[in-house]
DNA sequence: CTGAAAGCGCTTACAG
DNA sequence: CTGAAAGCGCTTACAG
């Protein structure tokens, strides 16, 4: 039946079945043909090509969708956008999606379970064919709703724990190395100052107390904490709040770099010598940190691979193939430039 | 018909048909309930209501996308993830899209026309309602595609045309206010500074250019630029380079703000005075801007309100409301701090 | 290797 | 205010 008989409900557009009858094929030797099915005679395949080309037929994705009862889409939730880190997860993992023929959605949760529950909520009624969620933090909720349903990947944090795939490193382990070098250059009091509060900051904080206990240090009153979000302005502020607690501490080691940088700016401004008088560090090695005065000391964490490595698994979940191990390390560097 | 005695090639999810069978009533009536169509009677839509959370109803974003030929998604398409200046202003668009309900799908262009070009290809397939696209740089075959067809917003740039929106800020009149400033404070062999070559950043250059004219100033051979991607170190480099070639110059004017927080920061180690010596201005006012030493002078770029802005307009154009002016200048704001 | 029929899960006209 | 029928544009079984 040439559409154009069809009734009123039609949107006007190219649709398969006009490629079909100028094709002269039916409509399921052209859906074959788009879709690389093996079967199609070569000399078919051009056909139903250049008439595509001929009349600038685009498949509709939702027809698709629902035809096929699977979508071509993935969705990942990150806490922010304002941290370099998750942009370069992001931009990586897209890139693998989009070489796949995938499309990538992406929330936003700013670190909280119930926003992010919210958001999956809505994400689960457009059927994606996969998930990449940040961390563990999950609510009860949320496991339940993706249990058994979608192929989901965790990243940044990796997990060994049955049927539940991860891409991350240890953030314990990275703090913990960052606070060894810092006591083998001679440091012994060092403070730690964690913002945001979230679960891998706890886990960085833990990695840097039982570092200073494996050497005998002592942590107490070396804890600082702030709930707000992590800037270079906030860095500043903090560094001045633990010169000003704890005057004798020799160390601030920062869960972040851009609170680190603004703590180096900071100290520039108050002509405090670093790291004569004080060794600065931070984590991420984010943009800039090479760039500050001095040159700050960090740990690298390989953000893009987590990014590409997650979005391969959470692919080859999709396909149905074996992914092992489950629990993906992909380590982390130390940094050591002047500051510490 | 009771779902359940249906053949096999349901997807054994919980579809309206279940809904209306739990509530009584037919599907057609779920689906009004759940649209919030008002001629539906309180009583029953409070039964379909319950009838949905006992079911755990997800309704299929594709089935709807289908039957009614319109999209709850929207595209915008940005140059590159890595500048601050476009996550906050995807990150704006954002919240007001899912606060309408729809949802974003993002694409990153590179810069590149012809990769704008094949992605919105792509992105036709999924039939999104409106479009958000970065400046006017499209190719022609970008304009014929979404010629007459979806609702289409531009971003950063503003240009009267007819049946054309956007919602940005003349980068030339920014430049030139910047420009004039660095007159006022006595400045007279300003260089100018791009990178990346991008239609905005030429804008600028024009804009430091007339202010130089009309005050009689001289631009030759104070025009400096470099292909690559925009970042502090390559701000540090282009101190030098600009250094070394024209050590006459009193100032240097940076086309984005993270050249010139690397060049701040050059300065600093090379001892060269800032503002004494040298005086150094930015672009975007972005993240860290405020914390150097000494804090950056440059222009704040409104891009969360042009983020928001683009996207209610976008909306108000799907919605097919009257919008105008089609194209809103929401200005800049120069921002004087110590480095100029 | 190709096709006619049925169906994916919704919504749109059209009745009543 | 509510519903039976048809259809959105594809793909999946099932034949041949």
């Amino acid at each position: 039946m040439p559409p154009s008989s069809k009734p009123s409900r039609a949107t006007g557009r190219v649709t398969l079945a006009h490629v079909a009858e100028r094709a002269g094929v039916s409509p399921i030797t052209v859906s074959r043909a788009l879709r690389g099915v093996a079967s199609v005679d070569p000399a078919l395949a051009a056909r139903v090509q250049e008439a595509v080309a001929a009349l600038g037929y685009v498949p509709d994705s939702a027809a698709r969708a629902l035809a096929s009862r699977t979508s071509a889409h993935v969705t990942v939730l990150v806490p922010l956008l304002s941290n370099a880190l998750f942009i370069e997860l992001v931009d990586a993992a897209q890139a693998v999606f989009h070489a796949a023929g995938f499309q990538m959605l992406m929330g936003v949760t700013h670190y909280d379970p119930a926003e992010e529950e919210q958001l999956l909520r809505e994400q689960l009624a457009h059927r994606p064919a996969g998930l990449l969620l940040t961390g563990f933090g999950q609510t009860a909720a949320t496991q339940r709703l993706v249990a058994g349903g979608v192929p989901v990947v965790h990243v940044m944090e990796t997990r060994r724990r049955a049927g539940v795939h991860s891409v991350g490193f240890s953030q314990t382990a990275a703090a913990a190395a960052l606070t060894r070098h810092l006591i083998q250059r001679g440091r012994r009091r060092i403070a730690f100052v964690a913002v945001q509060m979230d679960a891998r900051t706890l886990q960085r904080r833990r990695g840097w107390q039982a570092a200073l206990h494996a050497a005998g240090l002592d942590a107490a009153g070396l804890s600082f904490e702030d709930p707000r979000a992590s800037s270079m302005a906030l860095g500043a502020e903090l560094l001045a709040r633990v010169l000003a607690e704890r005057p004798d501490v020799d160390s601030i080691f920062f869960c972040n770099d851009d609170l680190a940088q603004g703590a180096l700016l900071e100290a520039l401004r108050r002509g405090i010598a670093v790291p004569g008088r004080l060794a600065v560090a931070g984590f991420n090695d984010l943009p800039g940190s090479d760039q500050m005065v001095p040159p700050l000391t960090t740990v690298r964490t390989p953000r893009r691979d987590i990014g590409t490595q997650a979005a391969q698994r959470l692919l080859a979940l999709i396909r149905g193939d074996d992914v092992h191990p489950a629990a993906l390390d992909v380590g982390y560097t130390l940094v050591v430039r002047d500051s510490a």
